[in-house]
DNA sequence: CATCGTCTACGAAGAATTTCGTTGACAAAT
DNA sequence: ATTTGTCAACGAAATTCTTCGTAGACGATG
C-alpha cells in the first residue's frame, strides 16, 4: 500500500536512526544498513530489515527491487526531517517560538566561532526582510 | 516507591504536554489539568488523573495529598528539560552540534525582532568567552 | 540436482504508551 | 440519613513501537 498525498507521519527514534545512516550512506541494501546500525548498537538482521519494510509502507523510505537484494533509500530529506522536527518541538515545547528554541540551543552549547557567525550573518539577512516577504507566489505548472 | 538519584526518564509525548500546563499554570489539581488540557484537544478526565499518577511514580511531577484534591506540581523545570530534549535532539538528528541545530530553528521561521536581538546580544556575550576558552588549553591567564 | 548461504516476507510476541470504564471513598446538599 | 457530585485508585483494553523466529524464494557452488 503507498500513501499518497498526505504527508508522511514523524518518523519514530529507531526509524530515525535508521534514516540518519541512509542520508550519511546514500542508498543502501539491508546488509550494509544492518552493518552500519551494528556500529552503534546491537540489532538483528530481520529486525532491521522488517522496520525497513514498515518504513516503505509508511513512505519514509522507497525501496529499489530491481536486484535481489532491495536498495532503499530515504524518502525524505535530512533537512525537511530536521526542519519538520524543531517545528513540532518548538510547539510542543517552547509555546511555538523557534527563536526561543535557538536560544536555548545556543545557550546550552558551546558553538564555534564559524557557527555563531553563520547564525550572525543569518540573522542579519533576516532583519531587512521582515517586510518584504511575500514574493516568490508565482505559479509552477499550469 | 520514590526514585532518588538517577536522572528522571525523559517525558513522553503527552506527558510534556501536562508538563507544559503545570509550567505554565503552577501547581494544579486533576481537573485544572484537565480543563487546560481540553482546550488543546480532547481528552477524558481519568486519563489525565492516569497520566498524573503514571508521571508521579516516574517522578515527573510531585502531589501534595494535604487536601482532597491532590496538587500536583512539575518535579522538571521547563528549562532543564528544554536543554534535556534540545541536546539528545542534537545528538540524534544534528550529529551533535546544537549550534547547527539553532541555525535549522532560526532559518525555519519568522523570528520576532526582540528574539533575534536576544541571539545577537547572546552571541556578542559568547563571542568574548570563546577566546578564554582558548586560552584555557594554552594556559594563560590566572 | 542437492546443498548452502543470503535474501524477503510474514506473523507474532513483547514492551511502552495512551486511553478510559468502573469502583469505592468522601463530603456537601437535601 | 440519603442522595448527589467530585475525587483517587485500579485494572485493563487499545494502540503503537520494537524485536525477532520461522518459512520460503532464489542464486551460486560443487
Amino acid at each position: 500500500m503507498t500513501k499518497s498525498s498526505t504527508s508522511l507521519p514523524r518518523p519514530t527514534e529507531s526509524e530515525l536512526e535508521l534514516l540518519r545512516i541512509l542520508w550519511e550512506k546514500g542508498p543502501a541494501t539491508v546488509r550494509e544498513i544492518y552493518e552500519a546500525l551494528n556500529l552503534q548498537r546491537p540489532s538483528g538482521y530481520t529486525t532491521v530489515l522488517k522496520m525497513l519494510q514498515i518504513m516503505t509502507a509508511k513512505g519514509l523510505v522507497v525501496r529499489d527491487e530491481a536486484n535481489r537484494a532491495h536498495v532503499y533509500r530515504a524518502a525524505i530529506s535530512q533537512d525537511e526531517t530536521q526542519n519538520e522536527i524543531l517545528k513540532d518541538l518548538s510547539v510542543r515545547l517552547f509555546s511555538g517560538s523557534a527563536a526561543q528554541l535557538a536560544l536555548h540551543a545556543l545557550a546550552m552549547e558551546p558553538a564555534s566561532a564559524d557557527e555563531l557567525e553563520a547564525i550572525r550573518a543569518l540573522i542579519d539577512r533576516k532583519r531587512l526582510p521582515l517586510e518584504m516577504k511575500s514574493d516568490l507566489r508565482g505559479k509552477h505548472q499550469p
